[in-house]
DNA sequence: AACTGTTCAAGTGTTGACAATAGTGCATTT
DNA sequence: AAATGCACTATTGTCAACACTTGAACAGTT
């Protein structure tokens, strides 16, 4: 059974300030003035309240009583706090995934792998964020932790999202990810929890150090 | 400067219900309906539905769209599902503590440490909830991670609290957990972050496994 | 008797107007 | 000229009414 979904207008609108902010045509910073998106959506504040309060949920907006509300603007040590944050959620992920995923899922997982490998071979680049994402995806899933799946990919997603769309420097590490991800996906494929912790963690934590570098680099 | 709190109906109403649900004067599955409501804080729907908006933020309802919002009924496998995340995120709560508490901040937790130490060989009891809560609560602060931060203290922590509200019997754990306290506290004062972290998460994951354990006497 | 389709009430989604608040610019004062 | 206080404006917070969706009771059919 299809899972049910609303197409309520806020949700619509809530989709497409979402999108707007995580792509940068939102600049960091604005304010988001409840009128003018009314007008500018055609509709009244309303939804357009709720529409923000769900950002506001993502992380993506910061909401000042009779002040309104302002776009957040990620500092780069900011986004170094986020990466502590997956890494633990992510990491934690992983272990659970090496528990609990099913040998569908594994399978799944692996020609999933398989898929990236042979792109990357082909073409020599890497398959860009939706790719990463995919993998990442399948295994906080297969970690069947509700609670731990909302926090990754509702809470944490779309601003990592909106960092990596910003600053697509970071992704020459794109090459060695690949060498990481076989390493997990083995630890999983063992049922290995302890390892597949580990891999994970490393995989992010190199990836945050990237950008703990770029600031030193100031 | 103190922080600026915002007395809006919304915000007053939002923590009315938040303790009404922890302390399970608010029945888990309860259906939360608008207009009763509304009628019962004497205001109207608007201020209603931003409040609620805020407890689905904290996760302590779920919203379903043209059909309303009911307050969540939490299993003992859902429990311990919050714990892992729990254990991932303070554990790295607890490491990042250990790299950038202040000397006045450790000197803060030292001296609560204690003050616990004293309460529990006065009165042989452990100082319930809120000075567990108190002592993890100055850890996650120490961590300076605004993001850990959040999604401890405004997502996880009032669930938490729902689920000991309704059970005090897991509290026989009370006992044990100062030494395990003392055993962090140490880490901490070390500046060991690897340390600190396993310790934190032995800590939490020894109270979730008496929690599956529960499970599997049924 | 079980099943399908319709009607109805309750409640959520949405709207536009009103009230209260915070920031802005100007006038007045020292 | 700088500082203080006041009025104004724009925006958020709140309200009451309307529109649409959902679930349930009920009637009719097989």
């Amino acid at each position: 059974m299809p899972v049910k979904v609303d197409f309520t207008l806020t949700s619509k609108i809530a989709a497409t300030l979402r999108e707007g902010i995580v792509r940068g045509e939102i600049v960091p910073g604005t304010k988001l003035s409840e009128p003018k998106l009314a007008e500018q959506f055609q509709t009244s504040r309303g939804p357009i309240r709720e529409a923000v309060r769900r950002l506001e949920m993502m992380g993506l907006v910061r909401h000042v009583a009779h002040e309104g509300v302002r776009v957040i603007t990620l500092s780069l040590q900011e986004v170094v706090d986020v990466y502590h944050v997956r890494e633990a959620l992510e990491g934690k992920a992983a272990a659970l995934a090496a528990r609990n995923m099913t040998e569908d899922e594994l399978n799944d997982l692996s020609s999933l792998f398989e898929m990236h490998c042979e792109h990357q071979s082909n073409t020599g680049s890497y398959m860009q964020a939706d790719g990463d994402f995919d993998f990442h995806y399948k295994i906080i899933q297969g970690s069947k932790n509700q609670f731990l799946i909302r926090q990754l990919c509702e809470e944490l997603y779309h601003l990592i999202r909106m960092f990596r769309h910003r600053s697509a420097r970071f992704e020459h590490r794109a090459n060695v990810a690949i060498v990481e991800h076989q390493q997990l996906l083995y630890a999983i494929q063992q049922r290995d929890e302890q390892l597949a912790e580990i891999m994970m963690r490393r995989h992010i934590a190199r990836a945050r150090e990237d950008i703990a570098q770029s600031i030193r680099a100031l």
